[in-house]
DNA sequence: TGCCCTTTTGACAGCGCTGTCGACGTCGAT
DNA sequence: ATCGACGTCGACAGCGCTGTCAAAAGGGCA
């Protein structure tokens, strides 16, 4: 029923093999060959059938999204499909998703995976983005991938961006209105994410010639259960920080949820920022604070780096997007000034 | 070099295309060699070279979700897509994504789409799943659809819940706590869920024995910012209601953002309840009343039932899958009783 | 036992494209 | 003018599977 390649050269006066090199790109066509093929291609409105081409040339022209199972569901993943979708339109591939439990030791599985679907490419995020093992065994079965925010030098195209950096800034930006005493909200251990960004809330406090105060960060797991058990302790101290920077939005939600438990109003007696800007970030009053992570552009890089990476075999890549640190309403100067012998009339 | 389908033939001494029958489930295979088939199969590891199969078959084993571009990154997609991705595995199909600007005349280009990517079958939501044209063009070029949520009794599959019933079953968890003046945020016209859902409210005050008063509805159209200008002219009414139902979290939220702005305290002065139960109903503070919308089931029995349909060209399924009123903490009774008489105190 | 009909199995072609390899054309250097 | 090197193009086989169709095997009945 379709029209096939066959139709095309018939129409252009060229052999199959030459239709079928100006549709791979491939060189050594003669300009006015290939214009002529090019027209025809367009009269006909001829799409090549790409399970015949995956078939002949030995390739899926897909690209595998892996993602953790159990964080389906979670916006960041579905920004980052977003992304990887529109770095395939336009070209012959096509974007597969493959959530994965990273509870399942997939260093061993990956294996039959890839023999079973044949993707061209990978693409992987934390957790899997940080396995040793996974990534070494996808070097042993030659398949090309790229990480997102891996925090392993083992990974030859690696996109992300500075958050080291944003947290740090961050956090200046709760210094500058006037915080001194600032509790953190930590990731989930073996992320990257979750170092960067201590590091970041670090970075500043030394900055600002703050000591770091151990007791001021808590452990949360990125989800919003943990972000109130964390935020929770701090509120409890005996002297209770006036701002919290949670590293992930859904944790600062729950440090807002833990804050209005203790009759705390955000952001007049609790201060508080997240990390990432998703939707909740802008739909939750007060607006939230927080650091737009540029998802979509990030995996629409490392589709694209890993589709060249097919190409050029021995290519390196370590980009890191900009990112922009989105200030809402969460956050305010603090209620006490940081002598409190001012403010002896406040509490009725 | 991974096992073909002649390395099991040769394995278990048969023929080719048996082994291919087996593969395929067919019928007229005698149960001791189509067990023995299976043996050599799982012996050998083997797994069907899915561009091989397509190209003989003449089938892509693809299944294709459609939606909205522009809204993309809403959590509603990320739960059909786990919900199709649950309904490929174990099946030879997979999934793929296909964003699509409404504003577009689908109709007119879905022919060069579905030659292009030969999907097996189509998976539709609103507003897809509402176009007669674009139904009407399938049914033409004898794709298998199957739709989510549609109004047309055109689709011969379509999966969803009781819409209206869910919005009556949680206004009326609203007159039960006490509220008589209630307001209803609408979704988007041309949406089948913003007319079942307006309906239930009605039939929920038309029960209670409330009058029906057209000026407590306000257009939304299921985003926050709509929410909120909504909320905005329903709060500043001469008389505001005590509880506004809005036609989706995103805009109950966008309710709660116009309630602080004017000094509201949800659910103390203002009752507010959702519908989807998107994850920010439970991350925001209060907790959001809302109807848990079975999103993976719908998009789970939606491929499997068009799944199906490819071998059972006749088939018709119209399946309304349970859904939950998940009550939170933004919904209570109402501040002042019923008799503005007996409340003269609590006003300061 | 022999016949016919049904069920089970296999030989073969071909799905639509790309890789290989060889033929031909073109150009510059000798 | 001759030759080689390179650039350009086409014939052909074959990727791994399934559809078609015919052959073989089984089963019921006379």
């Amino acid at each position: 029923m379709p029209v096939r390649i066959e139709d095309v050269a018939a129409h252009a006066g060229v052999s199959v093999k030459t239709v079928s090199r100006v549709l791979n790109g491939h060189p050594n066509v003669r300009a006015n060959l290939r214009a002529r093929i090019e027209a025809s291609i367009r009269e006909l409105d001829y799409v090549p059938n790409p399970s015949a081409r995956s078939l002949a040339a030995n390739r899926s022209y897909l690209v595998a999204l892996m993602f953790d199972n159990p964080l389906a569901g979670s916006s960041y993943i579905m920004e980052l499909i977003v992304g990887v979708l529109q770095a395939c339109k336009g070209t012959p591939y096509n974007a597969v998703l493959h959530p994965f439990d990273a509870a399942d030791d997939l260093a061993a599985r990956i294996g039959g995976f890839v023999t079973q679907h044949r993707p061209d490419a990978l693409v992987l995020v934390p957790p899997h983005a940080n396995d040793a093992k996974l990534l070494q065994r996808l070097d042993e079965l030659d398949v090309r991938y790229a990480t997102i925010s891996s925090k392993l030098r083992q990974s030859r195209i690696d996109i992300g961006f500075d958050e080291r950096k944003a947290a740090a800034e961050i956090v200046d930006h709760l210094i500058t209105l006037g915080h001194r005493c600032i509790g953190h909200v930590t990731g989930l251990k073996g992320h990257g994410a979750r170092a960067w960004r201590r590091d970041g809330y670090r970075d500043a406090l030394r900055r600002a010639g703050i000591d770091y105060d151990e007791s001021l960060v808590a452990e949360g797991k990125f989800t919003f259960e943990s972000g109130m058990a964390a935020a929770g302790a701090l509120l409890d101290r005996r002297r209770p920080p006036t701002a919290i920077f949670a590293a992930s939005d859904d944790m600062a939600c729950g440090v807002i949820r833990a804050a209005h438990e203790r009759g705390l109003v955000v952001p007049r007696d609790l201060s508080v920022c997240g990390f990432d800007d998703t939707p909740v970030a802008r739909q939750i009053s007060p607006g939230l604070t927080t650091v737009r992570q540029p998802c979509r552009e990030i995996s629409r890089l490392a589709v694209e780096s890993v589709l060249q990476s097919i190409r050029d075999p021995g290519m390196h890549r370590r980009e890191r997007v900009p990112y922009q640190v989105q200030i809402r309403e969460s956050t305010a100067a603090p209620r006490k000034p940081r002598r409190p012998s001012r403010s002896a009339s406040d509490t009725p």
